[in-house]
RNA sequence: GCGUCUGUAGCUCAGCUGGAUAGAGCGUUAGCUUCCGAAGCUAAAGGUCAGAAGUUCGAAUCUUCUCAGGCGCUCCA
């Protein structure tokens, strides 16, 4: 409708004033008013125009008003101070939108260049079950690669395994130290003092683990691991290193952290990959030692204190980074690179899904891809997710994984159901903090959101099916006429342009808020309105129906299912 | 110190391609059940949009600076 009338003040304008600069170049909008008094549309475009023609925009809007002829769908036009021309569409025009709802045909518009796009979220290492650390950045991973794939893209979504660095070895020791009833021991070279911060696993599930993979672990000379335990605890890992089943026993390890746990906790928030790729192909592979090589031949990186540096201060950055440290080992930096020179190869767009604490090793990667010749500008986006905060009786839970002091993912969706779970993850732009109250997400009121909107849902529901067996009166659409029914179907018709506006920006908080508005009406007008009454008025049903529609249209959207009794 | 995200009602947040009187929910206060689910509804009070300057006919929105908070600045992951 915008379009329309867009049209319409540019041919008017072409004809008042064709003879002034620069009109033809101006951008005209025509956008929805904030307040319905105001009528449903309304354009600025006699104040801009007032500059370049020098005079007053009051009345070249009553111009622009008189010679702009008459439209269909547009009931009547009006100016106000300073120079407002405000549009008011017919009655009919929003009853259209209803009925093209009711009929199904919500239009999500597709992008016209369509990528094959490739999304890396989660990639937590495999080191234990997912946290709620991870939550966030799991839920808006997964939104945006539903997102993306609404808006027509060929997505991939992949979990990038760390299954080669030090974090597996380290928690190869804790297993090995627990099949050897060993678990308390501490390594004398463990820092336990500033933060608390351990350097094995002392989680719960590490005894289970370790019974799981016993009869692998049985391969490991057990006398020599003991008499290991009084040194550093880098003596004991490079005598696992030599084992000669070592890349057999550390597979079997991460495999059952993949399977037995992370699989679990994220089929929990009904979460799925494409494909997982591990960090040891690109050993493998030879990927990482090319990559290195590439770099050289840049002249890219150099030989410093017996490690390997890439030129990061080439690109205004502070500091240059270590690709290889002195003892050989790769940093997550070089592993990286070869990661995502892989991705390169095989898509057009590269989403990376990072906590925001990452934001300065986003810029490193992205030069050194950039460095490498990669077009990071068109294909590479790296989004950082803030942190959430979770809170519980007033405080934070803490969320590390190592001390074994953390909060299971699978405990909070036991806690407040996997919608639920989802949902308050949405609530907010991926740059907000987020404050997420456990509390208030299992309470049953309107205090909670998707509560409250599950409860609309419900509500329709049980009045439609009450209805089934009835004879409705015929429907007409223009007896709705009360606050309540305007302001529902005011928001009715906003809501084409709400889905699209989110799927396109990748904001499914504009659809939670949505949708939340929408039911905060529906409960209002539900209070003040009886739908079944002894001449059961259609238009009304009609109206609910076309909430309800919405309702489960969003939901959908969102990935959370709908509730029909609470 | 540098980088980055954030700052809107007591609290949690919308609004940000500049537009008319800055909006919700919670909390507070006062009301509402012969009737489709009161797990609800109605209403009131509550604001220097962190501060300052600038651009503009017009700024919560754009620019610059200042202040405050989170995060990052390891041969950590």
């Amino acid at each position: 409708m915008s379009k329309k009338i867009k049209l319409k003040i540019v041919d008017t304008l072409n004809k008042l004033y064709n003879s002034f600069e620069g009109v033809d170049s101006l951008i005209i909008e025509v956008n929805r008013t904030t307040d319905t008094s105001h009528g449903d549309l309304y354009t600025n475009v006699a104040m801009k125009l007032a500059k370049l023609l020098k005079r007053s925009p009051m009345l070249i809007a009553e111009e622009i008003t008189k010679n702009i002829g008459a439209m269909d769908s547009v009931e009547k036009i009006e100016i106000a101070t300073p120079g407002y021309i405000n549009f008011f569409l017919t009655k009919s025009n929003k009853f259209n939108e209803l009925n093209r709802i009711m009929s199904d045909d919500l239009i999500i518009l597709k992008e016209n260049n369509k990528k094959n796009v490739h999304i890396e979220f989660v990639s937590a290492n495999p080191t234990g079950p997912l946290h709620i650390g991870h939550g966030r950045g799991m839920v808006v991973g997964d939104i945006t690669a539903r997102f993306l794939s609404y808006q027509g893209h060929s997505v991939n979504r992949e979990y990038y395994v760390n299954d080669a660095g030090r974090q597996i070895d380290l928690l190869l020791v804790s297993v090995l130290l627990s099949y050897l009833n060993k678990e308390d021991h501490i390594f004398s070279d463990e820092k336990e003092s500033d933060e608390g911060l351990l350097v094995t696993y002392k989680g719960l599930y590490i005894k289970d683990v370790s019974n799981i993979i016993s009869s692998v672990l049985k391969d490991i000379d057990s006398q020599k691991v003991l008499s290991l335990l009084n040194e550093p605890i880098d003596a004991l890992i490079k005598f696992l290193k030599k084992h000669k089943n070592y890349l057999n026993i550390r597979k079997s390890l991460v495999d059952v952290i993949i399977n037995d746990y992370i699989k679990e906790d994220l089929s929990s928030v009904n979460i799925s990959f494409d494909s997982w790729y591990f960090e040891s192909e690109l050993y493998k592979t030879g990927l990482l030692k090319q990559i290195l090589i590439d770099l050289d031949n840049k002249n890219l990186s150099y030989k410093k204190d017996g490690a390997l540096w890439f030129k990061n201060t080439k690109f205004g950055e502070e500091k240059d980074r270590v690709l290889v440290k002195s003892n050989g080992d790769m940093t997550y930096f070089a592993t990286d690179i070869a990661y995502h020179a892989h991705k390169f190869k095989h898509y057009d767009l590269l989403i990376d899904i990072w906590g925001a604490d990452h934001h300065d090793y986003a810029a490193r990667l992205t030069n050194a891809m950039k460095a490498l010749g990669y077009d990071v500008d068109n294909r590479l986006q790296i989004h950082l997710i803030q942190f959430a905060n979770l809170i519980r009786g007033g405080e934070s839970i803490s969320m590390s994984t190592r001390s074994g002091n953390f909060y299971p993912l699978q405990d909070l969706v036991k806690e407040i159901g996997c919608d639920a779970t989802k949902f308050f993850y949405l609530t907010k732009k991926k740059e907000q903090h987020l404050e997420f109250d456990v509390d208030l997400a299992v309470e049953k009121n309107k205090n909670n959101p998707i509560y409250y909107i599950q409860y609309a849902h419900a509500r329709i529901k049980r009045i439609v099916d009450d209805l089934k067996q009835q004879v409705i009166e015929k429907e007409v659409l223009n007896n709705l006429n009360t606050k309540n029914e305007n302001q529902l179907i005011e928001l009715i018709n906003l809501y084409q342009d709400t889905v699209n506006k989110s799927i396109r920006e990748i904001r499914p908080d504009i659809i939670t808020n949505y949708l939340y508005k929408l039911s905060q009406v529906f409960h209002s007008y539900y209070a003040e309105t009886k739908i079944i009454s002894p001449e059961i008025k259609g238009e009304k049903i009609v109206l609910i129906k076309c909430v309800d529609k919405i309702i489960l249209n969003g939901f959908q959207l969102l990935d959370i299912e709908p509730m029909d009794v609470m």
